[in-house]
DNA sequence: GACCGAGTCTCGGGCAACAC
DNA sequence: GTGTTGCCCGAGACTCGGTC
């Protein structure tokens, strides 16, 4: 059989045998480390007689694989060598759809002793030139499966940037307090799909309208949870105002949530202390930055909705649709 | 003792051969 | 033509020994 014939036969099997390619390539290493090249070895049987083979393992165990002893007293493993092909096809150059089959493919091996004999009689350039026409080979067959950044089109946060860098004081026309809670009304919808979300304008009175927050999310008859929402730093003078919000949810087993701007020094402990949650825009930009795309633009939308059909200011829903379009460009995603 | 690599074994699934 | 059976590829769990 000449290295063409060899070749020839490879490439008839591999479509039903992948893992030929790597097999071929780890005899012709495991050859060459020995010196079987140039050294006028006939067959495998004329390299066992010089390297015989180790039907053992080191452990006492009957061995599969092909294991030979070298002259030095050592042995040797087809394994590392088919290792090393796998990795090349696969680790190397991305060959994802050759076989991950280190083991299997390497106790397959006496089933191509007609090619142990053959490469038993090849050159060293012979066995060079064939090792290299199989990887060719395969990297022709197999597509590349390489992952190309490029390719992926990455939808801008636009949640976590409105959080971040939307202007939430009130402008001409917008009535206060109306952007912070537009943001918290998207924040708890898209974080809540299971709860019904009631919400109305800003000052609206939500004692009059017989709810319990400014923003309620209803599981069924059950008040799931309840927020108040106060766009500014909360002082200890202000607790006392949520006191009733916080009675009135420890009686439903509501989780009441108080949103801020942000908290003065020891606020929080004292609205825990009253049995509520004491939430600040930094906590919201934590919990948002595990968000995937999906569920941020579920969360824009909500605030679109709310700007445009609860609270119905154009200016402010003008506002937040300008800050959105410069967003989504390209290069304002960061 | 933890970690890693080498080796064995088992199982699921695809596919071809075969029986009806 | 359809259902069954068996083979074999491919994947991965598991064990064991060597090394640091």
């Amino acid at each position: 059989m000449t290295p063409a014939d060899l070749f020839r036969e490879f490439t008839a099997g591999f479509p039903a045998r992948k893992f030929s390619a790597g097999l071929l390539m780890a005899f012709i290493d495991l050859y060459t480390e020995i010196g079987v090249p140039g050294a006028g070895f006939g067959s495998y049987q004329d390299v066992i007689a010089r390297f015989p083979r180790q039907v053992k393992t080191n452990g006492g165990k009957r061995a599969n694989t092909l294991i030979v002893a070298k002259a030095d007293g050592g042995t040797l493993s087809l394994r590392p060598f088919y290792n090393a092909a796998e990795r090349f096809f696969r680790a190397e150059h991305k060959r994802f759809d050759y076989p991950s089959c280190a083991p299997h493919a390497t106790q397959a091996w006496a089933d191509y002793m007609q090619w142990l004999d053959a490469l038993a009689t090849f050159s060293a350039d012979e066995l060079a030139e064939l090792r290299q026409k199989v990887a060719d080979y395969v990297l022709a067959a197999l597509k590349s499966q390489a992952f190309d950044p490029a390719s992926v089109k990455v939808e801008p946060p636009l949640f976590r940037m409105l959080l971040e860098s939307f202007d939430m004081t009130a402008k001409k026309g917008e009535p206060t307090g109306a952007a912070f809670q537009g943001i918290v009304f998207g924040f708890l919808r898209a974080d809540n799909p299971h709860l019904q979300i009631e919400i109305d304008k800003v000052r609206t009175g939500s004692k009059r309208l017989q709810r319990v927050g400014d923003i309620d999310c209803w599981e069924g008859a059950r008040l799931a949870i309840s927020a108040e929402v106060k766009q500014f730093e909360i002082k200890s003078d202000d607790v006392p105002d949520l006191e009733a919000f916080g009675n009135d949810t420890g009686r439903r087993g509501t989780l009441g949530l108080v949103v801020a701007l942000g908290f003065c020094d020891g606020v929080e402990e004292l609205i825990e202390d009253i049995g509520l949650k004491p939430i600040s825009t930094d906590d919201l930009l934590r919990i948002v930055e595990l968000w995937d795309p999906l569920k941020q633009r579920t969360a824009v939308a909500s605030l679109v909705y709310y700007a445009r059909h609860v609270e119905k200011n154009s200016s402010l829903a003008e506002r937040i649709e300008s800050f959105l379009t410069m967003a989504s460009e390209p290069s304002a995603a960061p």
